[in-house]
DNA sequence: TCACTATAGGACACTGAGTGCCACCCGAGA
DNA sequence: TCTCGGGTGGCACTCAGTGTCCTATAGTGA
């Protein structure tokens, strides 16, 4: 009997196989049980469904970037931090390409699987949004330009990824996606503030901070956020 | 017995009391089917699967939108072409507020059902970047932000969509989803056009075309493509 | 070394989604 | 009247997913 961890490995990864020699409708839970050497009732210990069984890991990396998001610096720009965060998601592909490529085939021929990854890129998208809403204000103008720049970031996430998965998983992804999405978000970044700003209103009033040349930055932005009230 | 074509309509309005009522998993094909007065094979006949009863017609208006969009004039610039096709999506909705409103509180509460319709619409954000492509060039540069396109405009869709819902379905849906996307997508216009655009090409050449007043447009365009090869 | 407990896996039974198959009904046409 | 075709009903079957109870093992304290 395999030791504790490793079931949930090789469940995956007799899934996986299994999926690719076989097609996935024509796989059964059993059969995935018994090439792991696991009872069935185990497998879905580990998975809700059956087609979270390749997906092993979207909802742990939905967790860290939640947890990255929440806890980046204020002094960061907030598109930065997305694009840290979805640099984060492909890394994780990129950590064992062969796999990645497997599960791309996969996914890209049975309509259920494509769903459940469909369905996990929006839980990405929404929390993008939150995370903007939070950062960069929630008002109704707003609101919508945070949805679509979410929508973007994803949107490009996958771009890429899928093109470096479709070329057989070789070259830098992470390179490619930190490329594409400065490309992508530095160029919506100013239609994202220009609009819809409050003008006239005391976000246009003068802040003067005065301070010692060694002052750290966290200090100083600090000050100016208690000079904000 | 009903006639046939209402068969459909009453599964449909037999689910989604149900669903409202009792919740999605708490009720049975077997519930659904009894309340329209129909076999449980029957519902199989009309929807492949349990969660397709509330939502009947995205097969068909999928259909209606890629149809819309390949038969679109060349004369119409493509974003408008997608803004109608949006609009046209929005509209199935203002159809029947009062249905709508009940599919949203079910839909807003039932995992599988939230799934199932974010498939959906991301068919729609396909058709949507796929038409760009063919109508705008489907070069690598480009691709990437046909999809970004393709995926605010979906993403302005849902969210005044959603809007109008959680209001309770009441006020002019269309016009507030023109507005909104024609806020979003003559904002993203130029930011599509002024980039990656080859330059010092052929496309820069001057081109001069002479013709009768009263000549139609689509005589003119014709011409236009011809003078280009 | 020996209980003791918590945690994870196994065995089994059960519900319900989805499918295949065949029989039936009913309207259209020869 | 016969037959043909499309939609329906009935039935049986597979398999996903769950609840329940039992067992094995690893870790803990004495």
């Amino acid at each position: 009997m395999p030791a504790r961890r490793d079931i949930r490995r090789s469940l995956t990864a007799a899934a996986l196989d299994l999926f690719l020699a076989q097609g996935f409708d024509e796989t059964t839970v059993d059969q995935i049980a018994e090439a792991a050497g696991v009872a069935r009732r185990t497998f879905f210990r580990h998975f809700k469904v059956k087609e979270d069984a390749i997906f092993p890991d979207h909802d742990a990396m939905l967790r860290e970037i939640v947890a990255h998001l929440e806890t980046a610096s204020p002094l960061v720009p907030p598109l930065t931090a997305v694009t840290e965060a979805a640099l984060m998601v492909v890394g994780t592909y990129a950590a064992d390409p062969e796999t990645s490529v497997k599960r791309y085939e996969v996914t890209r021929r049975v309509p259920s699987l494509r769903e459940h990854e469909i369905a996990a890129t929006s839980r990405y998208q929404r929390a993008f949004a939150a995370f903007l809403n939070e950062r960069d204000g929630a008002g109704e103008p707003r609101r919508l330009r945070h949805e679509v720049i979410a929508a973007a970031a994803v949107t490009t996430h996958n771009h890429v990824l899928r093109a470096w998965l479709r070329g057989g998983g070789t070259g830098d992804v992470r390179a490619r996606l930190s490329e594409a999405l400065s490309g992508i978000l530095e160029g919506l970044e100013p239609w994202l503030d220009d609009r819809d700003r409050p003008r006239d209103s005391e976000d246009d009033d003068v802040l003067v901070v005065v301070t010692r040349r060694g002052t750290p930055l966290w200090k100083i932005a600090q000050e100016i956020e208690a000079a904000r009230g």
